[in-house]
DNA sequence: GGGACGCTGTTCGAATTTGCACAGGAAGAC
DNA sequence: GTCTTCCTGTGCAAATTCGAACAGCGTCCC
């Protein structure tokens, strides 16, 4: 029972009766229908038609097969119809993936999304771990840095994020304001644990900063931040963040080397569904509104 | 959704995760899951599946496609399982045809053969209509005359249908018996109604007999019997039927024109089934038995 | 880090499938 | 009765599909 064709074959004579009526609603030639209904007989040694010149009619297996075959019609019906209806609503899980630092910008941007859409669920995952497209981790991720190049990524430019340098009250009061970087490293800087890490703006900071000043270091951004707020020392914060904290103090103006560009990355697969292209425009208009 | 045997590449493809796993289940080349893969996802405009380097994952409308598919496989394989197990046992109907004359001797035969195979619904059509064996009508025809020649039709010899002629002791009391067939024009006959009837022996009665001695005459072979035993006049009666009944007197020795060949008639689509082979060899081996 | 393995994807020639044309036959209309 | 129509069935050519080989790439193992 390894054709599956044949049985579709099969199950429009058994409907109607005739070969030549088989093969108009299926669009072929009633010779192909011949064909299929002989291999189909020979392969299981059964005859599932008694020929006569009116047109062919199924004998108790046929009968079986054609019961079969016209509920198998209908599940495949229907799975089409949700399928392409699936297609063209916004629905299911959606799962998007984001660096630490994004999340408070992303999350009521994605509740809101949510609402917008209420057969949506949205899975928000944020880690060290880089959430793979490729494996179907995710439906979109933003990505900061340079632009990502996996090959069968989607990759829009996304927005800047941008960075400043701040210090808590309570550290200015403790320790005073660096005059300029040269003084940098009389201080006592909040830092990421990992020396290697590529943000722009921590590449900068390794140039000018010696080691020795890097006095807290933690492993996740959210660690980073609330350490700043907690006057542990110098460190890097998104600037909205920043400045919504009024015990915050700029330590020193932006630069713009310090900016990371914002990535949107789907996977190609995924990237034409309109649930995809619905958070992708959702996420984009957002950015234009908010900054 | 038209073409089955692509689902069932897609179903092996969501199923083992791979193309080259498919394509080995399947038997064919991977090249062609993929095509299969590519065709599907392009008629339906939806990704079934996310392609990466370790194989294929499939999205929502796959996984819905393998929910599907997966019933619809376990619904094809009891199929077949039921129908090449049907093909090898003797059960369900089993409709068998014959003249009405031969009721006496088949009737006890089918229900020995109901009785051997428990699993099958016998049904016995006897009438003046002739059941057409490949409308699907009948399973087995018995029929008699000449070799019937209808193109799609298998026919085996029989036996032979021995009749004899007879009358009632009544009849004797009252009558007498004609002394040879020259005297037959004396005597009163029961006959059957349609006079261009083309039994043999029927039609040598014809030959031998004015037709105003035809005194009694029935439309079907059983009502014939009857009056035959009620003593309306003399009649053909099947030599067995004759024997059995000890107030019957032979009107004359039976001749060999007045036989007329019995022949096993099936349809050349259902000859081969153990079912009806079954049955075949049943009557033939009772035929062999009781006469 | 390097080599080997496994999987995807594409191209081209071959094999299979399909469609066409025509024959043959049965049933129904007139 | 004959004619028409509709159905099945078959040989042959065209179109489609399939399979082999190869390339490319990622991953795993050593």
């Amino acid at each position: 029972m390894d054709n599956w064709d044949e049985i579709k074959t099969a199950y429009h004579v058994a409907r109607l009766g005739t070969v030549s009526g088989a093969a108009d609603a299926l669009g072929v030639h009633h010779a192909t229908v011949i064909r299929h209904i002989d291999a189909l007989e020979t392969r299981l040694s059964v005859k599932l038609f008694q020929r006569h010149a009116r047109g062919y009619k199924a004998t108790e297996a046929g009968e079986d097969l054609l019961r079969v075959a016209d509920a198998t019609n209908d599940q495949f019906s229907q799975l089409a119809n949700r399928i392409k209806g699936r297609g063209d609503s916004v629905s299911g899980d959606l799962v998007v993936t984001s660096l630490m630092e994004l999340a408070g910008w992303m999350t009521p941007v994605l509740v809101a999304f949510q609402k917008k859409n209420p057969d949506v669920t949205v899975r928000y995952l944020t880690g060290d771990r880089l959430f793979r497209l490729e494996y179907g981790e995710a439906h979109v991720a933003v990505r900061a840095g340079t632009v990502p190049e996996q090959p069968d990524n989607v990759v829009q430019p996304f927005q800047t994020l941008r960075i400043g340098l701040y210090a808590h009250r309570s550290y200015v009061d403790d320790h005073g304001l660096p005059e300029d970087v040269a003084a940098f490293g009389e201080h006592r800087f909040v830092v990421h644990d990992d020396l290697q890490n590529r943000a722009p703006f921590f590449i900068w900071l390794r140039n000018v900063l010696p080691e020795k000043a890097m006095t807290f270091r933690c492993l996740d951004t959210n660690a980073i931040r609330e350490a700043v707020l907690n006057g542990a020392g110098i460190g890097f914060m998104e600037i909205a963040d920043g400045e919504a904290h009024p015990d915050l103090v700029e330590v020193l103006s932006p630069l713009p080397e310090w900016e990371s560009a914002l990535w949107l990355v789907t996977h190609v697969d995924l990237h034409r569904t309109p649930k995809v292209q619905a958070l992708l425009k959702f996420l984009k208009d957002r950015a234009k509104d908010t900054l």
